[in-house]
DNA sequence: CGACGTCCCCTTTTT
DNA sequence: GGGGACGTCG
């Protein structure tokens, strides 16, 4: 294409930000405004124009999928050979570097990837070694700790410890960090954070990669983390620019370290001249924009921005009002037939939730009525556990020392090695201060303490390094699959069928691994081995999270995987108070905040349809939870909404369930899930009883109010 | 040593 | 309601 046909189709605003001169821009880029299309078109322009060469620059992504459809759609404006382009997600660009240099990064060339289930099992492992009371430091959290130290670039000896406590888990992190090192793997985080210290002390790499990547565009702004934005910033040294595109009001990721303050830190620190806004919305009809745009009005801290179509009004919002869950699944079951008789493709519809427990009814009603679902966010292909017991092996076989590997299958499938044995491993393995494979190869040969199962474990692995000598990547994998007795052993197991099936798939995916001309991942830098270059790919790509793709089916899916994606009909689940804006969130900082950014994302999913469904009672956690309807709904105006059942019909609170069937509700003024108005607190549900008849508590849940507990002589309520 | 039962806890997720 | 962790029994 020449740069004519390039630029072609682009409104103003989007040519504006593809073709600004050479310095740092913010491109603020709301829901569906053409997003990804002007940071392609914007490499494709500096590449034609000849301003950069697609060496000297680098692209990068959060997701392993945006990679790909930025690499897409580039290939189909230029004819240029993608591959050995810097284009990738930060971990992938991290690892990548990393790889390089190695060396100097110290770490040893065949580093393996600890995924976060492996990291947890790590530091479970430490902490048992430690001593560490997991009661008072359960590992999850110090998981979570050592990861947001990371994000924050932080090393243990850096992080602020006042009191016993935080002592405690610096400490922990410290010996977790020399526990990676002593075998050779590293963390998500450590990626990124091992590779920002490898730029900031080697001045020689730094310059090098410096000088060479003169443009650096980053998606998803919003989302970066603290270490990210440092990374970037050393990256770009005081030449280099960077085109950062991205929606502050689509940062949904702030629990997971994402800093929105990244944005207007960058507009200083890079001195920004350009903030190019682009505003003109291609997706959704106006009612629905401007129930997007009522939404995230009531946010306070915003850069500010508005989105506009030119597509006419179209459709009203839908809201209903179900009486409990199963209502509320059964009227989306009704619906969707009706939408898919008027011609909308299955496909093309989505059903969004807070939370993932919500889609077991869900999925429940949809079974029973036949309709076809697909569900997304579940395991993914490489984080199922019978691949994760394969590449295990095949781990082993590349580095015997990777205790992570070896624990996950000495005794899977069981060959007699108990707690018992393992323990005296373990103490072994910390007496000589070596890695479990080799306190067990010397037991071998000094023949102390019961191993039996041991010594076959350690014949087993030695057998197949032995047969793996010169064979290929898939016969590898089969190797792992076979004589690790694992295909065996699902073979014995009659639920198994599904495990086997996909032990097969992963000779599979390895045969098309070494098909592929495999650019993606090397350069002249790099020369790494298959092996080590497929178990990084099952660690930083974990694959397709499900299977049948293809099928014409509903989508179902959490607000947070719906972000980046479109769908002509869309209906939002149970938009109540407590589930949508999350409890859980409105005790965190800016918590309602994040959440209300998550509306206006499920939101301006939708093309011409939009059904917000919010049910006065439901399941959660085995117990029924009543809500009253979630603030964000009176946040749009009522001209552009269409009630569905403006006043529910009230229906008996003891159908399907038994709750209170036991007490004696006779002698209490509400039915537990009535609606009530308190003077102050204002509208409410009744939630249950405290106290005897003569001293009478009653629990309201006010919604924003939160949950009170009144005197019922002094409450004064009213039945609406 | 391993299978089975019981208790506990519970957002959101990518790499 | 259901998965994971732990404890007991065979």
């Amino acid at each position: 294409m020449d740069t004519d046909t390039i630029l072609s189709g682009l409104n103003n605003k989007q040519l504006e930000a593809v073709t600004l001169p050479q310095q740092s821009a913010l491109i603020l880029a709301g829901a569906g405004s053409g997003k990804t299309r002007v940071l392609t078109t914007r490499i494709a322009w500096l590449i034609q124009t000849g301003q950069v060469s697609p060496m000297g620059l680098m692209a990068v992504t959060f997701t392993n999928k945006a990679a790909k459809e930025m690499l897409t759609r580039l290939t189909s404006m230029l004819p240029i050979n993608t591959r050995g382009m810097w284009a990738g997600t930060f971990h992938g660009l991290c690892n990548r570097l990393l790889r390089a240099h190695y060396r100097e990064a110290g770490l040893p060339s065949t580093f393996q990837i600890l995924d976060t289930p492996d990291q947890l099992s790590s530091i479970k492992r430490l902490m048992k070694l430690m001593n560490v009371d997991d009661e008072k430091y359960p590992p999850k959290q110090v998981q979570g700790y050592i990861n947001s130290c990371k994000e924050e670039g932080l090393r243990a000896h850096a992080v602020d410890a006042y009191d016993a406590h935080s002592q405690k888990l610096r400490e922990i992190y410290e010996e977790y960090d020399k526990q990676c090192n002593r075998e050779g793997v590293a963390d998500f985080a450590e990626l990124l954070l091992r590779c920002y210290e490898l730029l900031e002390r080697d001045a020689h790499i730094r310059q090098h990669y410096q000088s060479r990547f003169h443009y650096i565009l980053v998606d998803e702004f919003q989302d970066t983390n603290r270490l990210q934005y440092l990374w970037l910033k050393l990256l770009a040294g005081t030449s280099n620019c960077i085109f950062a595109v991205g929606d502050d009001d689509q940062s949904i990721y702030g629990f997971r370290g994402a800093r929105v303050g990244n944005m207007r830190d960058f507009e200083s620190d890079f001195n920004v001249q350009n903030i190019v806004k682009l505003e003109e919305n291609y997706r959704s009809h106006s009612n629905i924009l401007d129930a997007a745009n009522a939404i995230i009005s009531h946010n306070k801290h915003r850069l500010g921005k508005n989105l506009w179509t030119s597509a006419g009004k179209g459709e009203p919002v839908r809201i209903y009002d179900a009486y409990n869950d199963t209502d509320e699944a059964q009227f989306i079951v009704d619906e969707v037939n009706t939408l898919q008789s008027e011609g909308i493709a299955l496909g093309d519809m989505a059903l969004l939730y807070r939370s993932n427990a919500q889609s077991r009814i869900l999925e429940h009603t949809l079974f029973s009525a036949n309709i076809p679902y697909r569900v997304y966010g579940g395991l993914r292909f490489f984080e199922r556990a019978e691949i994760k017991h394969a590449l295990a092996y095949m781990r082993l076989i590349a580095n015997a020392n990777d205790d992570t590997a070896l624990l996950r299958v000495i005794n899977f499938p069981a060959r007699g090695i108990g707690a018992r044995s393992l323990e005296q491993l373990q103490e072994a393995a910390r007496q000589q201060n070596c890695s479990l494979w080799q306190a067990a190869t010397n037991k071998v040969g000094n023949g102390t303490l019961g191993g039996k199962g041991i010594d076959g474990f350690v014949g087993l692995i030695r057998e197949m390094v032995n047969q793996a000598y010169g064979i290929s990547l898939p016969e590898l994998a089969e190797l792992a699959t076979t004589l690790s007795g694992l295909k065996t052993f699902y073979e014995n197991d009659k639920e198994g069928e599904d495990r086997i099936a996909n032990l097969e798939e992963l000779v599979t995916a390895a045969v098309a691994f070494s098909n592929q001309d495999f650019g993606n991942h090397n350069n002249v830098e790099e020369d790494l081995d298959i092996v080590t270059q497929f178990l990084n790919h099952a660690s930083l790509e974990a694959g397709e999270h499900q299977a049948d793709v293809g099928r014409e089916a509903l989508q179902l899916m959490t607000v947070h995987a719906s972000k980046g994606l479109e769908f002509n009909a869309v209906f939002i689940c149970g938009v109540e108070e407590g589930l949508f804006p999350h409890e859980q969130s409105t005790y965190e900082n800016n918590g309602v905040e994040e959440e209300r950014r998550l509306m206006y994302v499920a939101v301006t999913r939708a093309r011409q349809r939009l059904y917000l469904s919010h049910a006065q009672s439901r399941m959660l956690h085995g117990q029924v939870r009543y809500g009253i309807p979630s603030r964000f709904l009176d946040e749009i105006p009522d001209a552009l909404l269409k009630r569905l059942n403006s006043k529910p019909a009230p229906k008996p609170y003891a159908t399907g369930g038994n709750y209170q069937a036991t007490s004696s509700s006779q002698q209490y003024p509400f039915k537990i899930g009535q609606s009530v108005r308190h003077a102050k607190f204002g509208e409410g549900v009744v939630v249950s009883y405290e106290g005897n008849a003569s001293d009478l508590a009653i629990k309201i849940n006010f919604g924003r109010e939160g949950l009170k507990t009144l005197m019922m002589e002094y409450a004064k309520l009213e039945k609406i």
